[in-house]
DNA sequence: TGGAAGTGGAGAAAAACCATCCATCTACGG
DNA sequence: CCGTAGATGGATGGTTTTTCTCCACTTCCA
């Protein structure tokens, strides 16, 4: 039943119909958004909704939420780990290669599987691989960054894929238009904090929406009466 | 500990039964944290029994889900008011006073509420009041700490409150232990990154756990196998 | 073109959640 | 110390949400 992989990490011809290989990415990318906005939890239904598939086609992909869960998550963690190595290979200095990598991560939204990865899923010989896979060149980027003095020595892994937990989730259940941006900008403040104390000078200017005291109450003002439901209907 | 009573129109007296008061108050605790860790939609149920309370005490001190988000607001922001000022009169130097402000901001789980305030209450002169008065203050620790060149100048209000909504939110489900100490340690870094380029060569020192690679990996083994269902049972 | 693989949506079954009622209990003024 | 108005908890019924299967129909591919 975990037979087709639509990821092309073995030398086993998945061999499935163009259409629904199709499909299972547009299910795997739509759980991702929704699990992201709404937690591991999120009704079934709207995520084969937002992907544009009956409920049924989803159920046969993935048979119960689990292994929809532990999909997302070896997708996740694939693109993660592969994101890590073009960071890496793209950018000289070490810590600007951190850098790249944590804005490539937080657009995955490496938020929506973290919790479930954490809390839920048990150990299993795929998801071990590309776990290890993605954690380990951004472990040698943190380690070359502090030995080339950009990055500060007293931080450590975990700072980072745990922020990037806290700022991929959307902010006040992904009304916010400007949330992706928000999140981008609010990471490069964080990324500043983590420079070494030497070369702090340097501070990023600042992408995205500043939202000043008058912005942030319009923020308010122009949702109220938007959505009073929560759910967005279709 | 703050905002006993739901209404201020002087003319009603507020005799309340000291327990019921107390019950109040266990229930005010109870849904900030649930707010905080489920969203504005979170089972009331849950919210009572994490309070130690019936379902029909809940009802009874807030007839419907939005008088009790009404009520947590009004209890966070007030309190968030009264520590802006304590950390403005406690610090003298605007930046460390900012610092102070927003872990005491974190503690109070500030990301509990403003989901709902921004996307579900509607205004009301109880609200608008309490609200000003926890912004004006955090506006004035931000434009004096600009003035004395410890903040960076790009930075905007926004910047504050919209990160600590996306810190204080617990993650994976509140299930870590560790997640309140992890929450300010990663705070620190975040202020770190929010001094101004002159000053920023006074890193703090990092509190909280440290997590490197083998924690990491340690925290999800750890556990897996606690709680296999999203909810604690019953 | 044949046929196996794939698909969508209806709908029953189950679960979660809301909100009320009432018998019992407790704080507190006298 | 007592009477009582106010407060409480948990059971309960009704409603909504969510799950997951079934089947007639469609689509890809050899």
């Amino acid at each position: 039943m975990t037979a087709d992989r639509a990821t092309t990490t073995g030398t086993e011809p998945p061999r499935m119909r163009a259409d629904a290989r199709r499909n299972r990415e547009q299910i795997l990318r739509a759980a991702r958004e929704v699990f992201a906005a709404q937690g591991p939890e999120a009704p079934l239904d709207e995520i084969a909704r937002r992907a544009g598939v009956g409920v049924a086609t989803l159920y046969r992909r993935f048979p119960n939420r689990t292994d929809l869960i532990r999909g997302v998550a070896i997708d996740v963690l694939t693109a993660l780990g592969e994101a890590a190595l073009a960071a890496r290979d793209a950018e000289d200095e070490p810590f600007e290669a951190l850098r790249t990598f944590m804005h490539a991560a937080l657009d995955l939204r490496l938020g929506s599987v973290m919790p479930a990865l954490i809390g839920r899923l048990e150990a299993d010989d795929v998801l071990d691989g590309v776990r290890q896979d993605a954690a380990d060149p951004v472990q040698e980027l943190v380690t070359q960054a502090q030995a080339a003095g950009t990055l500060r020595p007293d931080v450590r892994f975990g700072d980072l894929p745990l922020m990037l937990m806290r700022i991929s989730r959307p902010l006040a259940g992904g009304q916010l238009a400007e949330d992706g941006d928000l999140a981008h900008r609010q990471l490069e403040i964080y990324l500043d904090g983590l420079r070494a104390p030497g070369t702090c000078h340097q501070r990023a200017t600042l992408p995205g929406p500043a939202v000043d005291l008058g912005w942030f109450k319009r923020i308010r003002t122009r949702l109220i009466g938007n959505q009073p439901p929560a759910r967005p209907r279709a």
